[in-house]
DNA sequence: TTCCCCACCCATTGG
DNA sequence: GGGTGGGGAA
């Protein structure tokens, strides 16, 4: 994919921006908030605007400060202001949140207590302390889960609310073990030297906030700051933002409230709303013409987003020509819609000349790349999957990060734990529990507990064997030579270093399945300590740690000139745009999420994400939808999505891929695959593998209404004593377990859809 | 002590 | 379908 708006429009000359753009460019004294449409040229104007503050009005780059949503976008538009003034900025800051935080942090984390060296504590390794703090509490994990403690602990920062206030507020005895374990947590870390995502923002945040002459520096540094994807902000970033534009205000918020996403990650779209009220006097650019897209698209996306209540009413316009019509298809099964894509953009690379690259697969949630997956696989189709098992989640990076970090700052438990018997050199789960709760005990960290297991009189001499005294002393040998490498040599060695005196090469290479792969990942890790540029050893070792803690799935996405197709989520998609988008599981359950339809607010944010999906595509746009789709190893039936329903007709054309793909050359299809239509097929279903009950029997695949809650699929039947337990979807209220005794339910006779589709379909598949 | 296998539990979205 | 944790065997 191409950035924001890379059409034919030079990007050199500040003239080809329209009046509105310009405007929004040059008015730089004061609080501006450029409420952004898709493809309205957003990107275009941030690097305008900061290419004039720095080239027109002289402000040094030093002054500037930049905050974009992911490091891709930070990147990506340095490299646009650096076209535009045509050299390096290096003076210039481009980050993140969480990157800027932790730069801060860095800083000034001492007179908060913490040292430079500190760790960043990512998902993994907080479950992993929690899962420790709630053993500790003897509080059964089963019961409380430690996600859902970190939950309520991550929802308390994001209030400002710190363990000592928490626990007031308590009104559960769910959150009395919250209250606790948020306390104990807070300690853990502050003990290892580590911080997790939140305090990046919430500490720097606290920091300012609480020491006046730090404030004043960082205002008097920061002349200008640009805050993107603005509704995406959570309000500690907005605090953040504010103690930062105290002063001078020239605070410049880009965003649009259609494309709020992100809730349910504390970010708050009424951020965006509310600019006005924190600065009275601000200035709004809109920018609502959009270059990128379809009027088909735009016009139909519009019609989608329309349905939402509480939205800033900015109609999306465009120039562009009217294009092809959207494609809706229907598939029998994931597998299916899957082999419905391929067809497609096969058919989109070898006929319309579209590269693979402006090609992208959209979906909800994680699990659909899987089917997308093989029918790459089968069609033998280069694509890259964007998240899934991430890089840095791979055991063996994880393994060979966590040497470092241990290297880089010793009380990190977490990590240390996680390498002190990798490879197995003696140490077993008993001594580390042993040496855990010695630690505990005397509430430092377990690598200054060990670091002197050397002395006589130690007092894990007695608690432990000979044999793991001596493995324990080895190690902490190896790591103390470490850390003393560490200050001299360059990251890409220390690696090597460490691979052959931990023996964790060795172990890679002894690895008979997987070891080639394995290494191969590490050699990818090490390749990418090569352009760090510290003006230290040490520093660049930080450097290394923090990039490998903040990088996101979409960071790493390929260059556009390696020709792949894109796999990706619908969230990770925002701000990217391509020639082509297939979104598929256009289904009640999926899109929107089931999990994200009980309430009127998650069903709005739903549709913006269907907005968004919708508005990556610049000239192809498909929708489509399997009837029966797996879960969890089982398979379940789907009502079409409400969003579909939204698109206005004119701007669609409906393919019943069914009847398209009995007539289409398969090369090898298992028996699953019955070349009826689909209509027929669900009939087929009905009399289920399920035992039936002794009254009405219900299936799998049927439509049936209920009084109460509407029109509904059953996706699933369960034999409870003689009565069917039926699971429901409907298409209002959600799913619904009922008994088929109780539940008064009438079946529905399916009604076939007019058939006015074959005829308008422009060679959709068919070929 | 380590490794392997099986059972069980879990799954929206992510920096 | 997949990851993890516990238990048993080597």
């Amino acid at each position: 994919m191409t950035s924001a708006d890379s059409r034919p429009t030079p990007d050199s000359l500040a003239s080809t921006l329209t009046e509105r753009q310009r405007e929004a460019v040059e008015y730089t004294d004061g609080p501006l908030l450029i409420v952004a449409g898709p493809g309205s040229g957003k990107t275009r104007v941030m690097s305008h605007r900061i290419a004039y503050l720095i080239g027109e009005l002289d402000i040094p780059a030093w002054q500037v400060l930049a905050v974009t949503f992911t490091n891709k976008a930070a990147r990506e538009l340095r490299e646009r202001c650096e076209r535009l003034l045509g050299g390096d900025v290096p003076d210039l800051q481009v980050r993140t949140f969480h990157s800027w935080g932790s730069q801060v942090l860095r800083r000034e984390g001492g007179r908060v207590g913490l040292e430079p060296g500190f760790s960043i504590y990512d998902d993994d390794d907080q479950i992993r302390l929690m899962r420790q703090i709630l053993d500790q509490l003897k509080v059964d994990t089963k019961r409380y889960a430690p996600r859902a403690i970190l939950g309520i602990i991550s929802d308390a920062k994001n209030i400002l609310l710190d363990a000592q206030h928490f626990e007031p507020s308590v009104g559960s005895y769910f959150e009395e073990i919250a209250s606790r374990a948020y306390e104990l947590y807070e300690k853990r870390l502050r003990e290892a030297n580590a911080v997790d995502f939140d305090d990046l923002l919430l500490i720097t945040h606290r920091l300012l906030d609480s020491n006046i002459d730090l404030l004043e520096t960082y205002q008097r540094r920061y002349k200008h700051l640009l805050i993107d994807e603005f509704q995406d902000t959570n309000p500690i970033q907005l605090g953040l933002a504010r103690l930062l534009a105290g002063g001078h205000e020239n605070i410049c918020v880009v965003g649009d409230p259609n494309q709020s996403i992100y809730s349910w990650r504390h970010a708050d779209p009424k951020n965006m709303l509310d600019f006005k009220k924190f600065y009275p006097n601000a200035k709004i650019v809109a920018l609502d013409q959009n270059y990128r897209s379809t009027q088909t698209i735009i016009e139909a996306s519009a019609a989608v987003i329309g349905n939402n209540q509480g939205r800033i009413p900015a109609e999306l316009w465009t120039e562009n020509p009217k294009g092809s019509p959207i494609v809706i298809a229907e598939a029998y099964t994931e597998e299916e819609e899957a082999d419905l894509v391929l067809q497609e953009v096969m058919r989109l690379r070898d006929e319309d000349n579209v590269d693979l690259n402006e090609i992208a697969v959209m979906y909800r949630i994680n699990a659909q790349s899987r089917a997308l997956e093989v029918a790459c696989n089968r069609h033998s189709l280069p694509y890259q999957l964007v998240g899934g098992l991430k890089f840095y989640e791979r055991r063996e990076i994880r393994d060979m990060i966590a040497y470092l970090r241990v290297v880089a700052n010793p009380p990190d438990d977490i990590a240390l734990e996680r390498i002190i018997n990798q490879p197995a050199r003696g140490i077993s789960a008993k001594s580390i529990d042993a040496i855990r709760s010695a630690a505990r005990g005397l509430g430092t960290s377990e690598w200054e507990l060990i670091s002197d297991i050397e002395e006589p009189g130690h007092e894990l001499r007695s608690a432990l064997n000979k044999r793991a005294v001596n493995s324990i002393s080895a190690f902490v040998d190896m790591i103390k030579f470490l850390a003393d490498r560490s200050h001299q040599v360059s990251v890409t060695e220390l690696i090597d270093v460490t691979l052959e005196r931990s023996g964790y090469k060795r172990l890679i290479q002894e690895d008979q399945d997987r070891g080639d792969e394995r290494w191969d990942n590490i050699l990818e890790l090490r390749g990418t300590a090569n352009h760090l540029a510290g003006t230290s050893p040490r520093e660049e070792l930080l450097e290394f740690l923090e990039d490998a803690a903040l990088v996101s799935a979409v960071d790493t996405m390929a260059d556009d000139e390696e020709g792949l197709l894109t796999l990706i989520t619908l969230h990770q998609a925002k701000g990217l745009e391509y020639d082509a988008v297939f979104m598929v599981g256009m289904e009640e359950g999926m899109l929107p999420h089931i999990r994200a339809m009980e309430s009127a607010e998650d069903l709005e944010e739903e549709r913006r994400l269907c907005y968004v999906g919708m508005t990556r595509a610049k000239r192809h746009l498909y929708m489509l939808r399997a009837f029966r789709r797996s879960f969890r190893g089982m398979s379940g039936a789907s009502l079409p999505s409400r969003f579909l329903d939204e698109l206005p007709e004119e701007f669609t054309v409906r393919e019943n891929s069914i009847r398209t793909s009995s007539s289409r050359p398969r090369a090898r299809q298992p028996e699953s695959t019955v070349k009826t239509p689909m209509q027929v097929r669900a009939k087929l279903a009905a009399p289920s593998p399920v035992p039936a009950g002794p009254k009405t029997s219900y299936a799998p695949g049927e439509q049936v209404t209920h009084e109460k809650f509407g029109e509904g699929i059953i996706i699933a039947v369960d034999d409870d004593r003689g009565d069917q337990m039926i699971t429901v979807i409907f298409k209002t209220a959600g799913q619904k377990m009922l008994s088929a005794e109780y539940a008064n339910l009438t079946k529905v006779e399916k009604v076939k859809k007019p058939s006015k589709m074959r005829s308008q379909v422009d060679g959709f598949v068919d070929t």
